[in-house]
RNA sequence: GCGGGAAUAGCUCAGUUGGCUAGAGCAUUAGCCUUCCAAGCUAAGGGUCGCGGGUUCGAAUCCCGUUUCCCGCUCCA
């Protein structure tokens, strides 16, 4: 539900957020007991929509293309992945922030100082910035980035969801041992640790890992020569610390990455190509093109596997926020998994010569450019864009605000509806009979006879259909339907053939 | 994680200093009527006022806790 804040700062978002719930988009999850922190269920048109959205970003990755191929990897996987992924750590060494550099590291790890001496170092952690000082606290030690002692609290963190592969009780044991003695509390949470370690697994916190760790039996299985690509579509889960803005941030969200392997040296270009597909994916199905940007990281907001990034960033409501992330993440993934794993991770490229020697036939670890799209947030981007108000006079000369969601007709939830304009002489059936044939082509459209004419536009305007189809009595004489289009709000009479051609076009056409 | 705000019917909201059986519009359902943009008539369903305690003769209203959402910090491998 909408609170007052969000009404009162500007409810475009409010607005949204009713309608998702009015309409049948998205609720809150298990809202009977009180709604679950950030988690949120698609309803009957949401799933839709995000569906159709999913499917869309599948057919320009992995359908129109040779050189991309499709995966759908379990969500749990071996721990391993996470520990050389530098997932794991936070678990069991407590992780400090640097307030001053904002560096996180493990405290264990830190550079130790004496407790009271004066730390020297830069305003803002980056060469440049003004020369500091402070006194080391009594942890006794300082950021191993910039060296400031000024730091948060020593916290157990990780963003990963951990449960247990197995239905035995990992601590069943560990209480009978634990039970009347008298221990540290350091001690305690250490046994605990690695009891829970034993049987722990992780949900996924990205969907790009299982690329990597399957990046050898794609490439073999399919014959996949470099360049080549593996997309994926699928949940990911994160304890975010803050979830805010509906579903833009949530605990459980969906990805659609696509991880795309290059010779080294080659990143660059493959970087620009990815991000003017990407950019032009999104422009292809929105209506304000002006609301999509690419803002390139800068150097100190890289991560460390990346070599460049730039995120295409959307103007929602509140203002620009992130909606995918095109990385240039190196050969770093792929060597760690190599070194960890023992497997040689590499690609063998006989009609190339080895750089290095120049003789003939080159192996490498192959460079991946990541273009990571969130699902979840590209629902949320569609329906933004999609909402859109008309001011206009109704019959009685009274001013009526009407609604809709100009959506994409590849996105839309309903491609059709067709409505009898009224419940007798016929027409009911003659609008079930096309319903029937649509459906056999494939297209989902919905059959809708409840009240008037007006209210039924008005709902499927709202939920944007992008065609209405009316069957009236000249309809069973002469085989005609009035179609009307749900943006401008016009209405022609056409055979029905004709007008389901219509439709089609709309779907086949210049999308 | 910190600070602030909010929660009354499916939606948007009223509800006075604590006081009658908690209301309205829209939406929903049934029937009638309707030949093109939220029409009309008749009737019906739907709320233990987010949840749990407390104060009181009496709580939607006051207090405490809690859940969820929003805003601002913070965080975001």
């Amino acid at each position: 539900m909408a609170s007052q804040a969000e009404q009162t700062q500007g409810d475009t978002m409010g607005k949204i957020v009713s309608l998702c719930k009015r309409r049948g988009f998205i609720f809150q999850s298990s809202e009977i007991y009180g709604g679950l922190k950030s988690c949120y269920d698609y309803g009957p048109l949401g799933a839709e929509l995000k569906r159709n959205i999913a499917a869309e970003w599948w057919r320009s990755m992995v359908y129109e293309r040779d050189n991309i191929v499709g995966l759908d990897a379990s969500i749990m996987m071996h721990p391993q992945v996470w520990q050389t992924s530098g997932h794991l750590a936070g678990f069991s060494d407590p992780l400090v922030d640097c307030l001053n550099c904002k560096e996180r590291f493990r405290a264990d790890k830190a550079p130790r100082a004496e407790p009271g001496s004066h730390a020297v170092f830069a305003t803002g952690g980056k060469a440049g910035g003004q020369k500091q000082s402070a006194t080391v606290t009594a942890k006794g030690y300082v950021c191993p980035n910039c060296g400031s002692p000024v730091l948060s609290d020593e916290r157990q963190f990780n963003l990963m969801f951990r449960t247990a592969l197995g239905p035995v009780d990992p601590l069943a044991d560990l209480t009978k041992e634990l039970a009347g003695q008298a221990l540290s509390a350091e001690k305690i949470r250490e046994m605990i640790e690695e009891a829970v370690r034993k049987t722990a697994v992780y949900l996924r916190p990205e969907t790009a890992q299982a690329m990597f760790v399957q990046f050898l039996n794609v490439q073999q299985s399919m014959a996949m020569k470099v360049p080549f690509g593996i997309a994926q579509v699928g949940k990911s889960f994160r304890n975010e610390i803050v979830t805010e803005h509906f579903i833009f941030r949530s605990c459980e969200f969906e990805q659609m990455e696509m991880e795309f392997f290059c010779e080294p040296g080659s990143q660059k270009e493959w970087l620009e190509y990815w991000r003017k597909e990407r950019m032009a994916w999104y422009h292809r199905f929105a209506n304000s093109k002006d609301a999509f940007r690419l803002r390139q990281h800068a150097a100190d907001e890289l991560a460390h596997y990346s070599d460049d990034c730039y995120d295409i960033e959307y103007l929602y409501p509140w203002g620009w926020g992130e909606l995918e992330g095109i990385a240039s993440r190196t050969d770093f993934d792929l060597t760690r998994h190599a070194e960890a794993s023992g497997v040689k991770l590499s690609y063998f490229d006989q009609q190339k010569n080895d750089p290095a020697t120049g003789k003939p036939g080159w192996r490498y670890i192959p460079y991946v450019i990541e273009p990571a799209a969130g699902l979840t947030r590209s629902v949320l981007c569609f329906l933004a864009d999609a909402y859109a108000e008309e001011t206009g006079v109704d019959a009685d000369g009274a001013t009526k605000t009407r609604v809709l969601l100009k959506l994409h007709p590849r996105l839309a939830p309903y491609k059709a509806a067709i409505l009898p304009l009224v419940k007798k002489d016929g027409q009911p059936e003659m609008a079930m009979d096309l319903v029937a044939q649509m459906r056999k082509l494939g297209l989902n459209v919905s059959y809708d006879d409840k009240q008037s004419i007006g209210k039924r536009y008005a709902r499927h305007d709202e939920i944007g259909t992008p065609y209405c189809l009316t069957i009236d009595n000249d309809s069973l004489k002469d085989q005609t339907v009035t179609i009307r289009d749900r943006d401008t709000a016009k209405q022609e009479r056409i055979a029905v053939a004709e007008a389901i051609a219509v439709v089609q076009r709309r779907l086949d056409g210049d999308v």
